[in-house]
DNA sequence: CTAGTCACG
DNA sequence: ACGTACGTGACTAGT
């Protein structure tokens, strides 16, 4: 049987360029990325031998459009296609190694290459499709099989009809059926509303394709049903929408399709790239050659010893570096370890029970290197036994170094990404995925390092990252006080009040109704009051505060209803949290800060999210004002940088006008203003002012006309009147920002003047959508991460220097901005000294810093 | 589970 | 002609 590969070159071209560090040549080319593609290439074509191959290319960027909700003609737009003119040297690697390309003007690779690979399951011919693009499992046949490339081109995932439905829950057809229910937002694909992935993925199972769920409908009842019968149409447009063409005109036979490399252009290529041992790599590929058999990777079992501290501690300690993981009970600060597995050169043990677990902690603590995952869980469970600086690292702060943009991570994907080869069973006992994960670590820890080294952010990770942890912990275990004999108060009065708005409402409603459903609120306002509608949701009528706010004039319910929304939502996310969450004997709350969760750098809090209690309303400052000293502590201390953002974006632009506002420490909202409008500073109004703030927010955020007046309510012309003066008067911002998004188009990712990078896949996407919230994401990137760097690296630094002055004085909460300490008495100068000068030179800027610090009796007074 | 809503920087 | 500001977490209803 003939084998034929067909290479998705759009998807893998873009992938080699943003997956992997760029490096720079004279010509100003990556080579890293071409190198990538050489030796992906060089693997792939080994491993499969093909007979026939061809690269296909997006030819001209076409995009299915769809009104969604008011009529549903797709449409096509074409925009010239710049691939080959960006990155010139894939096409020349594939040039010089003889694969034949082909681009259709007004088709998509995609179309190509399922047009191929149909015809090629016609006539016989074994057919294996390489991308990065999902779309391609529909593809999947009997001798048609899609491999993936992960985590960029450097691996591989083999799909074929064998096992997609294991990996993916549908078939091939299946996955076109799937996003003819649950839609893909990135692909402008709607699907049926109120389907998701896992309704989706029931449905198929249930039914087998969008045909089936139709004609079994009566089987399903209730809301789904309805919503099937009413978005039928939409259903089989998003299936249209979904399908690849497999019938375009191509007219090239399969035997046109041979590689027939060009040895004397392939030397010279690799000379001019500098590559050595590619150069030979690719010209013994290119010579004939005799088959080479490929290993099967092997599953890996776990084996480990459950032992007792003392049998073991020799030979760890004789190890010198070890890898632990844990199992633990209870809460911060509280937390105690149940089960411990450790793994060392080629051994795991297992150690039960917390007296044990805690002997062997000890043991090792300052004596050996520890490999970690999720550091700061381990300094909870070490609680009052500090570890030893130095001797620990933790392979998930330093995955997120490498790539802060890939959610969450988990210590099964960090195996999956680094270490492939092995096929571990995670489904397993308590016991098996203890010492499997342990196992993993250790071994994860040398390459991940390199990885990390390799795309210079290793110092970001062992300087700032890992040392944080300790911080946060500290930050967690201390926790902050809350007033709970108030906050039960405050709930009981919004309880009341509730009880009230409540009975008023169905008075003026004429109905009882659930005034929390937005479904029946909406019911109520524009159907039984007649109201006007002024906006709506993929399900129904929107009743946001916008909405209601235009309302508000034309009928006393409006009113009521804001309020009563406004308490339900302090009631139920803060107060009752609080109630909750709090440790009735101290009244403390112990939030999580999490390190390894924003694509920006910054932390995250949750159970509870202490980043958002309220602060802007005076009802939402009740909640903030429960915030106080705990026991033995007499103020908290509020220090926030003040515009950190826009200092950042001054620094980095180096616009003149804005760095000499920022220097004279002026007020640089009343400044804009002044610039937008071409008034004299003493005639800006207050109106002008929020709109120059609005726009100053705009900048950092990529910001457009649309989304300018709808944030300060002006026509749309005179938000574009806005933009383009600012721009003419911040000239050097605007060509930053030109800059920002031509660099991360290059390189494939933004980065902070810390060297924090997150990649952006869709920086050339050809999908609209997604290439512009990627510029948008270029831009904002590095302002909010550099922001996110500083207050890090402030932290390290007030930390530091409170330990050092043997302060009792601590450091509480993070919140983007803003640090809150719980301090003492005598010790309240010297520390608002301290966390203000430490704050302010936290980094060097062609800008000052400037931080407002305030000590009070609650958080609020601390502003 | 999905969607809508709203709290923060 | 496109679609519309960046980054989060949590609650409620309705399925």
């Amino acid at each position: 049987m003939k084998k034929l590969v067909l290479i998705d070159g759009s998807s893998l071209v873009h992938r080699a360029f943003y997956a992997l560090p760029p490096m720079t040549t004279a010509s100003g080319q990556h080579t890293n990325a071409v190198f990538g593609l050489a030796s992906m290439l060089i693997k792939l074509l080994t491993e499969t031998r093909p007979d026939y191959v061809v690269a296909a290319f997006d030819k001209s960027r076409t995009t299915f459009r769809t009104e969604l909700y008011s009529d549903y003609k797709a449409h096509r737009k074409e925009t010239p296609d710049d691939l080959r003119s960006q990155f010139p040297l894939t096409h020349e690697l594939l040039e010089a190694m003889g694969i034949p390309v082909i681009e259709l003007a007004g088709f998509e690779a995609d179309d190509i290459i399922g047009t191929l690979a149909k015809t090629a399951e016609n006539n016989n011919v074994e057919t294996i499709i390489v991308t990065g693009d999902r779309d391609a499992l529909q593809l999947v046949a009997n001798s048609t099989s899609t491999w993936l490339t992960k985590k960029g081109i450097s691996e591989i995932q083999k799909i074929d009809t064998a096992n997609i439905v294991e990996l993916f829950g549908v078939d091939a057809q299946g996955i076109i059926e799937l996003k003819a229910l649950m839609g893909d937002s990135s692909d402008n694909i709607p699907g049926v509303p109120g389907v998701g992935e896992k309704t989706a993925l029931k449905l198929l199972q249930d039914f087998g394709s969008l045909d089936g769920v139709y004609a079994n409908i009566n089987s399903l009842k209730g809301k789904l049903r309805e919503r099937l019968i009413d978005n039928k149409e939409l259903a089989y447009l998003s299936k249209a929408l979904a399908t690849i063409d497999t019938e375009i005109p191509i007219g090239q036979t399969f035997d046109e399709l041979k590689a027939e490399p060009d040895i004397e252009k392939l030397e010279k290529f690799c000379d001019r790239m500098a590559f050595k041992s590619m150069k030979y790599k690719l010209l013994e590929f290119c010579s004939p050659a005799d088959q080479q058999v490929v290993p099967v990777p092997e599953f890996v079992k776990i084996e480990y010893t459950i032992d007792a501290v003392d049998d073991r501690i020799e030979s760890i300690l004789r190890a010198g570096r070890a890898a632990v993981y844990y199992q633990f009970s209870g809460n911060v600060p509280q937390v105690v370890c149940q089960q411990l597995a450790v793994a060392w050169e080629n051994e795991v043990a297992l150690f039960n029970g917390s007296a044990e677990c805690e002997k062997l902690l000890a043991a090792i603590n300052g004596k050996v290197a520890v490999a970690t995952f999720e550091f700061k869980t381990l300094i909870h469970i070490c609680g009052a036994q500090p570890l030893i600086k130095g001797m620990v690292d933790d392979v998930q702060l330093l995955a997120y170094a490498i790539e802060p943009a890939d959610g969450k991570m988990t210590l099964k994907r960090l195996v999956e990404q680094f270490l492939p080869e092995r096929l571990y069973d995670w489904s397993a006992t308590e016991s098996d995925v203890l010492a499997i994960s342990a196992r993993c670590i250790y071994d994860l820890l040398p390459i991940i390092k390199a990885v990390a080294e390799g795309r210079s952010v290793y110092k970001l990770y062992r300087d700032l990252e890992l040392p944080l942890a300790s911080v946060l912990a500290a930050m967690e275990s201390c926790g902050i006080c809350v007033d709970l004999a108030a906050a039960e108060k405050l709930e009981r009065e919004f309880t009341l009040r509730l009880e009230k708005l409540t009975a008023e409402i169905y008075i003026l409603a004429g109905a009882e109704f659930n005034i929390n459903s937005p479904k029946q609120l909406g019911e109520t306002l524009f159907e039984r009051l007649n109201l006007p509608t002024a906006k709506k949701t993929k399900t129904g009528y929107s009743t946001d505060v916008e909405v209601l706010q235009g309302l508000q004039t034309l009928h006393p319910i409006i009113g009521l209803v804001l309020e009563y929304r406004t308490l339900a939502k302090l009631n139920s996310t803060y107060l009752l949290a609080f109630r909750n969450l709090a440790q009735p004997e101290t009244g403390r709350i112990h939030t999580s800060f999490n390190q390894t969760v924003t694509a920006t750098g910054r932390l995250s809090s949750s159970e509870p999210n202490l980043q958002n209690i309220p602060i802007k309303t005076e009802i939402g400052r009740k909640i903030r004002r429960l915030f106080i000293p705990g026991a033995g502590f007499d103020y908290l201390l509020a220090a926030d940088y003040s515009q950190i953002e826009l200092r950042i974006l001054a620094h980095l632009s180096g616009d003149d006008t804005l760095i000499e506002a920022f220097r004279n420490n002026a007020d640089i909202h009343t400044i804009t203003a002044a610039e937008v409008f071409n008034i004299p500073l003493a005639a800006v109004t207050a109106v002008e002012r929020s709109r120059a703030k609005a726009v100053n927010f705009g900048i950092v955020y990529g910001l457009s006309d649309y989304g300018l007046a709808k944030n300060i309510a002006v026509s749309r012309k005179e938000a574009a009147l806005y933009i383009e003066q600012y721009f003419l008067r911040y000239p050097a911002v605007k060509l930053y920002i030109e800059k920002t998004i031509h660099d991360a188009r290059k390189c494939g990712y933004a980065e902070t003047i810390f060297g924090r990078k997150r990649t952006l896949p869709d920086i050339n996407s050809s999908n609209y959508n997604a290439r512009s919230f990627a510029e948008r994401t270029a831009m904002n990137t590095p302002v909010q991460g550099a922001a996110a760097d500083i207050i890090k690296i402030a932290m390290l630094a007030v930390a530091k220097e409170l330990q050092k002055r043997n302060l009792r004085s601590r450091m509480l909460l993070q919140v983007h901005d803003e640090l809150v300490l719980e301090v003492v008495e005598n010790e309240r100068f010297e520390v608002e000294l301290i966390v203000q000068t430490l704050m302010e030179n936290a980094a060097n800027l062609a800008v000052p810093l400037t931080v407002e610090v305030n000590c009070g009796k609650n958080w609020v007074e601390a502003k």
